[in-house]
DNA sequence: AATCATTTTGGGAATGTTCCCAAAAATTTG
DNA sequence: CAAATTTTTGGGAACATTCCCAAAATGATT
């Protein structure tokens, strides 16, 4: 009886071993409505040329059987797979999951699924995942590149394929495609001008890889402020460090054993500033009195702990938005793709019991 | 010249408009090489029959070509699609992206995809996940189900198709499938035992929603802790709460707002313990003299706040690596599938300021 | 040199869907 | 009531790949 309602193979199979996990396809449909699969194509379709009472049928069948249109078919067939791919190098601390969260919204909105791909700021993990995404055929990409990453040809494939790729966050100047960024070097400058403001001098700047934008443009921030306020930049206080925690520790503790210690201290990012509040609090030093600080990011925890971290805060739901819609941009014109576009947010220094 | 090298429907669009983004394809490379794609599909998946020299070129063309295999066809073949989808209620806490982390270690391993949804606590967008995932033909599926969910059908359908569904922290006990736990009734359990031995005698519980197994296990460990000592269970100091932080404010200061007032408090998780802590300590009482406080699941907030928050700690990247591997397992039978399997994972008690 | 065995290659079906075009059925018009 | 028109349905190609089976090429043995 059952055999009846299944499409060619599986009514094969049926005489030899019982059939399991068949998924209804439209010609098993087709074949117990006795109907032909366009017929019942265009019904699901909701095409208008099918007469209302076979279409009830067959979307009554549909139900009965559990069926679940195939993407893959419509895909292969359509050359769309209505799929964004997202590579972002951690999720662990709050900023890349909110920058997904926003970016899936507006993506959903429109219609696109979304595979997020981790590739734990690992160069040959990213490769892999560009790999996966391009046989998965990905419509467009949005990236956050790993801080391991100086060689961009892997997503140079994606440019010569046509697919769109939007860079957020660490942006590639270098390559072309629309990229969302904040503006590291205001938030920079304004950072380390309120640390010289409430009286520092000897501001220590712990810096990010250079192979990442933001680490640079922050740096220059850094730079700038001084040398806007006629403070000598001093290379011993710069320090340039992987972002993974352990290293954070040793370097503040560096810092804070040289002969002329700094009295204040700008950090790539809050995870960085969190750590080396920990380190001052556990040498019995005051904060903000010997050593002031500052983070990146205004991460939910900063304003949780004790004291506070004045920190510059960035839009970030508003950075995963932002990509999208230049990403949507990009996808709608099917004819010639239009010019890529650059965002640049901005960022507020919020200041808290670390610096006052 | 370029037309030589494309396929079918390729070679005809360029006589009328100009081919753009053309994906190359075995036939192409077939086409170029002067062999048979059958030929080139063995040279390129490693299949023994090719002469040595031929797998070269084909090699060599390809990568010439940016050839990247169309997974959507094989696929559709095979029915396999290599992908697993994970399905979470959000992942703004360090919880679920720990999880996910775990979980996409292990796949990765075993050569799986994964695509990351993320039903935002809501039933709806949930349902729409399933069905999401059906269509794109997950291979297996790892879920926590949203607060909201009270119906289940829509992973029944997966069991009807032969889909194995693995369930992770929120575990539904009527369905059928894998599931990962950790024993919370035991971590609730020795958590208000510990507050007890600290001299506590009115202690409060912030539940969950009843409708998360979760929720119900650690308030039965609550209760049977508080039985366990002879302590009076008083209803007026359980509320159970929908997990909305502002919602949390609410009842805390509810709570102490009491004729009698509790003298510790049990949340059901970390972030609702810390948002206590901000309002115990905004009414100037003394954490944990005045009002002891534990939390459950040990966010890494937990060890930087003041006072640490005691809280019990589970093994959070092992669920998901634990979901993973039950997963797998479901998968590597070809022919009927193994029984399904409960792993419970341990918790343990931190002890910190907040209640010592 | 002819036969046999082995290696290498090619042709075609199958996967599930959409869409075009033609055929059939139903409806309207003269 | 036949012709013309509209609505509804069916058949088949196409998408990119794998795999089976047959055909061709090569190598080994007599």
């Amino acid at each position: 009886m059952r055999t009846l309602f299944l499409s060619g193979k599986a009514f094969i199979q049926e005489k030899y071993y019982i059939v399991k996990n068949h998924q209804a396809t439209i010609v098993d449909i087709a074949r117990t409505l006795n109907l032909s699969k366009s017929t019942v194509s265009r019904a699901l379709t909701g095409h208008p040329n099918v007469k209302a009472g076979t279409r009830e049928k067959v979307l009554e069948m549909a139900a009965q059987m559990d069926y679940q249109r195939n993407q893959l078919a419509i895909s292969l067939l359509t050359n769309r797979t209505q799929t964004v791919g997202i590579i972002v190098p951690e999720f662990l601390s709050f900023f890349f999951p909110k920058v997904i969260i926003g970016a899936q919204n507006v993506l959903a909105e429109a219609g696109y699924n979304v595979v997020i791909c981790h590739s734990n700021e690992s160069y040959e993990t990213e490769v892999a995942n560009t790999k996966a995404l391009l046989a998965s055929r990905v419509d467009g990409l949005l990236v956050s590149h790993t801080k391991e990453t100086r060689n961009f040809d892997h997503f140079r494939v994606f440019e010569r394929k046509g697919i769109p790729v939007v860079f957020f966050n660490r942006i590639v100047e270098e390559l072309g495609g629309s990229k969302v960024a904040v503006d590291d070097y205001g938030g920079a400058f304004r950072a380390v001008g309120h640390l010289i403001q409430t009286g520092k001098r000897r501001i220590a700047h712990l810096a990010g890889p250079d192979s990442i934008q933001n680490s640079r443009n922050r740096l220059n921030g850094y730079l700038d402020a001084l040398r806007r306020y006629d403070i000598p930049v001093d290379p011993a206080l710069i320090i340039s460090y992987d972002l993974t925690l352990d290293k954070a520790n040793i370097y503040v503790n560096h810092l804070l054993n040289l002969p002329q210690p700094p009295d204040a201290l700008f950090a790539i990012n809050d995870p960085t500033a969190i750590e080396a509040l920990k380190v001052i609090k556990s040498r019995g030093l005051r904060i903000p009195q010997d050593v002031a600080v500052v983070g990146f990011s205004d991460d939910p925890v900063s304003a949780l702990i004790e004291p506070g971290l004045t920190t510059v805060a960035q839009p970030v739901d508003e950075i995963g938005r932002q990509a999208a819609a230049l990403l949507l941009k990009q996808l709608a014109a099917d004819d010639e793709r239009p010019e890529a576009e650059t965002v640049v947010l901005e960022t507020r220094l919020i200041v808290r019991g670390s610096t006052v």
